[in-house]
DNA sequence: CAATCGTTGTATCGATTCGATACATCTGTT
DNA sequence: AACAGATGTATCGAATCGATACAACGATTG
């Protein structure tokens, strides 16, 4: 889950730890921040696996700090134009790097059939769907769908009881609505997926953004 | 937060660990289903800790399956009528009880800080709230909408960015979506506490439920 | 009847993840 | 210069997960 996570942001540049702990929080949809007790050991895990390669990246060192501050250079803009601090990482300490290993291994976990049915795992697969073809993509998608359809099938049968206290009551109502609300987007996903499927129409372009292909 | 579940759950009559586990996922509105490799080694953490004691319900034991039928008849009543099967744990192994020292336990934890922003475990005091003084009650849910707002604007503002393919965009938008409606939740039970509190108007009762005492 | 399969139920193992903590460096403020 | 706060790496013990094994019972079917 988290080697997924790491190596998929490592496809876009090379990244420290903590770099690497922020993008998980605002760029992929992960609310629950990872701690550095599971980031750190899945460093080293993948690092000696060979599938990434730390590079030390000292004061003055031009060659690995350049490739780090490539990759930050737009976030650094928006920030700095709203505040005077937020440090760039200029001389903290590793930065690594993802390896062909690396790639291939994202590769092969990011197909892999997404044990149980864990919404971290799923969003995280989505935030990286463009590196999957369509129809494993559709796959990925459709899986999810039955999952929170015969959740909420089950759910749903046994929140008939009536023995559940006011509060007890909203959470499972609660919950039952996100879960409709997950189904609808997946729905809205899967027919975005159809729709770009099936690229000539009558309009060449209708919605604007619709059609255009995916966005790297 | 295991520990918590499990005794609330026992509060409310004796449990064996599978079914400890089913209500984990109907009742309260935790999603994923815990594991029996977190299940198992709880209820023995509790039982050397003095907070359950396990009780043997052998085939021929007729006090303690009554304590355990007793709890579960209602949901044998509304599944009997529909299905043939589903035989009640009539004679499995364990069944366990809470104890005082139990119940002093969970009332402790329940009131805890809640440390970090763990949506799971705040369902769960939420789904046991009725346990809670209204002063209690109402900073709980204060402080949650304090973490989600916060959160909120942060995920926000790091939103703007338009370097994310639409997959990744999709996901945080929808997350985003998400954590508004849990904060709009936060505001109807807010909402709710403060015309509890409130118990005098012009009208004696105008939404039928809504003044009604909190259901045991 | 007996073979078989699905459900119920308890239990444990290794690996992953969490939460807390420590510590070092850099930056801005007083 | 002293200090506070953000940045950054690292580790420890405990909680949790996912897989697996095992046993007993009920229902279906040959």
């Amino acid at each position: 889950m988290l080697d997924l996570a790491i190596l998929g942001l490592l496809q876009e540049g090379d990244l420290h730890g903590y770099e690497i702990r922020r993008r998980l929080r605002d760029s992929l949809g992960l609310m629950a921040n990872i701690s550095f007790g599971s980031l750190y050991p899945a460093l080293a895990r993948l690092e000696s696996a060979g599938a990434v390669r730390g590079i030390e990246a000292g004061t003055a060192s031009p060659l690995a700090t350049g490739a780090a501050m490539g990759s930050l250079s737009g976030e650094l803009a928006a920030l700095r134009s709203k505040r005077t601090a937020i440090a760039r990482p200029k001389k903290s300490k590793k930065v690594y790097r993802i390896t062909d290993a690396g790639r291939a291994l994202f590769t092969e976990l990011l197909a892999a059939p997404a044990t149980s049915d864990d919404a971290r795992g799923f969003s995280l697969r989505v935030s990286f769907a463009k590196y999957l073809t369509p129809e494993l993509r559709v796959s990925l998608l459709q899986r999810r769908r039955t999952q929170l359809q015969d959740r909420l099938s089950e759910v749903c049968t046994a929140a008939q009881r009536n023995d559940l206290d006011i509060y007890a009551r909203s959470v499972v109502d609660h919950t039952t609505q996100g879960v409709r609300q997950d189904i609808a987007w997946l729905d809205a996903l899967l027919d975005a997926e159809r729709e770009r499927s099936r690229p000539d129409l009558t309009h060449p372009n209708p919605g604007g953004q619709t059609m255009a292909p995916v966005n790297d």
